[in-house]
DNA sequence: CGCATAACTTGACACTGTCTAGATGCGCCT
DNA sequence: AGGCGCATCTAGACAGTGTCAAGTTATGCG
């Protein structure tokens, strides 16, 4: 579950109490708005639904983020560092040879697309957040930031100055996203039946394909 | 634009005019919602814009498609045969040789994720389609079985029974789809900057990654 | 202590999808 | 040819949506 940061707050403590000043209510909403997406999916998502669940009124929301669209892309920012720390789980436990950490955040990606996958979709898929917000912009880059890094550190050249390994950036990008995509659509499961099969064997066949878009 | 056979009812050559019944409202409404799916996107995408678009009343569509999934799905459906015929308008124009035509129908999947956005994230990123209806089963399963097919003539392998040849399909597609998703957020524009450059270079490119899933 | 102001509520508005009952006219059948 | 069944479509109502404006509460600063 995401932190949210509810302990900074001096008057969190009696956060859910009825108090007309909810007091930490920012987090809160991001909260509720996370586990109404986790339930419902992206497409019936409801304001309304989200006020509700935090325990305030219908109108609250919109004097923090303005508007849905606003929710929705401090949202999918806070997905974005999520990611990134899904990714670092699997580095952690993961060989430290360059083509094993490179491999071991493709896997994390995949690993966060299947436990959130509304998230995910909001993320990558959706018109809905605001690309150009200064949050979103700096997590989604930041999560980018580390392909671009192991990548470079793979193929020993700077992708931002050589062309050939930028396209190995897309390459490796395209292939681990559009594994987790369809494996999260249900596409791939009718396949090979992933979900039957115990980890260690699913990582060994996610890792040969994640394997595929690095030169060799 | 979609063909959404118009001119098979005999009473269709006056379908614009203001009579009481349309005489071919499913098709027209069909044509209506990829107008709108095109100019306002799926987030927004509204069942009475569709109706008041065709020029019937709000309730209409229901007679016709039971509910917006319904429509949805229909819709879906026509998109999976457009891809497959983008995809043989591609093959047409490719080398014969089994590699090429490989690599065709992933150009000609990119195109019509480029072509189509709204539609390419209806037909794949979407819950709102049923995957059950029997037209989308079918066209999708045939979009499908283009790929399997060119991907054992590859490999010289079947899929469904060599789990190794179903990897390759399975890599195969995640590349494919991967890359398609990414260009359509435009994620990869960023990158490079596709769009500038001609049209036989962005091919070249996108032909080098579509490769690498395939064991050489 | 008083008060500006941030935090939140409440009600209204236009719009959405779906349901119901009613209006219409196409095409079949005698 | 004429009538009529029934699919086709309209029109109104309903609950639910996001957003806006105006009012209420209470926090923290001077």
């Amino acid at each position: 579950m995401i932190h949210f940061m509810t302990a900074s707050s001096p008057s969190a403590s009696r956060a859910a109490s009825k108090r007309y000043h909810h007091g930490d209510l920012g987090p809160a909403l991001l909260k509720a708005a996370e586990e109404e997406l986790a339930e419902n999916g992206t497409e019936s998502f409801s304001l309304r639904a989200v006020a509700k669940r935090a325990g305030v009124s219908h109108g609250a929301p919109a004097h923090h983020f303005g508007d849905a669209k606003g929710l929705l892309t401090a949202l999918a920012a806070i997905g974005y560092d999520r990611l990134i720390a899904v990714q670092e789980a699997r580095q952690a436990t993961a060989a430290p040879d360059k083509t094993s950490q490179l491999i071991a955040i493709g896997l994390g990606y995949v690993d966060f697309g299947i436990a959130n996958p509304a998230l995910f979709r909001l993320m990558f898929s959706s018109e809905k957040p605001d690309r150009s917000d200064e949050a979103f912009a700096a997590s989604s880059l930041a999560a980018f930031g580390k392909l671009v890094e192991l990548v470079q550190a793979e193929v020993g050249a700077d992708p931002y100055s050589d062309a050939a390994a930028m396209k190995d950036v897309v390459a490796s990008w395209a292939m681990v996203h559009g594994l987790a995509d369809l494996i999260l659509s249900g596409r791939i499961e009718r396949l090979m039946g992933l979900s039957q099969l115990p980890q260690d064997e699913t990582d060994a066949i996610l890792t040969d394909i994640l394997l595929r878009p690095i030169p060799r």
